[in-house]
DNA sequence: GTCTATAAAGTGATAGAC
DNA sequence: GTCTATCACTTTATAGAC
């Protein structure tokens, strides 16, 4: 069995230990039980369980980094030639995309969040910590400009301040609907978000055929 | 030595270990280092480390219920006969103190977070966590009552559903912060979310010594 | 390369002297 | 009540046979 074939599926059995018994669960014994070899062998991939959680943390960063992707994929596609959707109605559904993909799979965004922590408690991690960080902002930055195309709008505020916003959105969510289970309150608090992200944002004024329905807008102020 | 202080004295140098290397580093050895006793007396006092670890959640839950409530007071003194504030500067102001609260002690609320996932992830710690979680609440929901009495607005929205936004927005800030360390984001963030906050109430119509002045506001639709 | 066996240190909990 | 000493077990990591 080559190396890297044996690297990748201890880091897939850590990823489903974890998801199962959190990061001080995660043994090098549980991982190995997990993967069906024997101790030795992750020594043998690895110089040492942090290394393993290392390449876990850069693994679970790429596989968002993919799934933010290709969630956004069809928001994109959506702009028809007539009518756009609103805004407020674009981000909505991005979020409560999320809050069933949370509630389908809690122990993820329970173990990316732990893995998240231990990083921050472990010096050596601190680089693993930044990237998975910059996967979120770059992740939120393409969502929101594809979002505001889709809806022919654009952002009055700079673009990192509301993929911050949409991160500690995010953040927010996860942690809430951890503590309580409630998905129906936490589609609610989504869709308060929605709201208070669009109004960030202000229409294009495109090539439209009933100029006169344009609604009103004042401009952002500068300075906001 | 009575047993309720040495229980006190080991619940205090609990948090203190945990804030500074974490759950899973509060062992009982270094527990009983910290408080400067012998390991026998930690198992005189509580029959188990999860059991300390019980009493731990509870007195953090309680110094937090506390502190919410100290946090309050002035802005529940704040209202004069004249001119109200605007409720959106209220809650920025309250959500500011947040974050300098957040960046004078990341180690403190870094500590909070972890209680709460490893309560997630210990079935004899559910009561604990729904607990803490009721506090947040609750200083949720009082908060904003009292900025709205502050600011004579009133939310347009469920309070719980205000409440559990409030929760949501302090939890994203937290994490996002704790992983980038950026106060001054953080803090733009914060105003972000006092202004999608504030969009949730509306200006109770009182006794105006200028009623022309009043600025009009359509009703939020019943629905919301 | 892959295993068994084991080292060396740390863990929660307890027995028993005082 | 409070301590030292220790049990029984788990942890990461490695040595060495094959």
């Amino acid at each position: 069995m080559a190396v890297a074939e044996r690297r990748r599926a201890l880091v897939d059995a850590a990823v489903r230990v974890i998801a199962r018994d959190g990061v001080s669960g995660a043994t090098t014994r549980a991982v190995v039980a997990e993967a069906g070899m024997s101790l030795a062998s992750l020594h043998y991939a690895f110089p040492s369980r942090e290394h393993l959680l290392e390449a876990v943390i850069a693994e679970v960063t790429e596989q968002e980094r993919r799934s933010a992707e290709a969630g956004l994929l069809p928001v994109a596609a959506a702009p028809a030639d007539e009518e756009p959707p609103a805004l407020e109605d674009v981000v909505r559904d991005g979020l409560e995309r999320y809050v069933d993909l949370l509630a389908a799979d809690p122990a993820r965004e329970q173990a990316l969040l732990e893995l998240v922590l231990y990083a921050l408690r472990t010096p050596g991690q601190r680089a693993a910590l930044v990237a998975q960080y910059d996967v979120y902002l770059a992740a939120a930055r393409a969502s929101l400009t594809a979002a505001a195309l889709s809806a022919r709008s654009r952002w009055t505020v700079p673009l990192d301040d509301a993929a911050r916003a949409l991160v500690m959105v995010t953040d927010g969510i996860t942690t809430t609907w951890l503590a309580d289970r409630d998905t129906a309150a936490a589609r609610r608090t989504a869709g308060f978000a929605a709201r208070a992200l669009a109004a960030l944002a202000e229409p294009v004024p495109g090539p439209a055929r009933e100029p006169g329905r344009e609604p009103a807008r004042e401009p952002a102020p500068p300075g906001s």
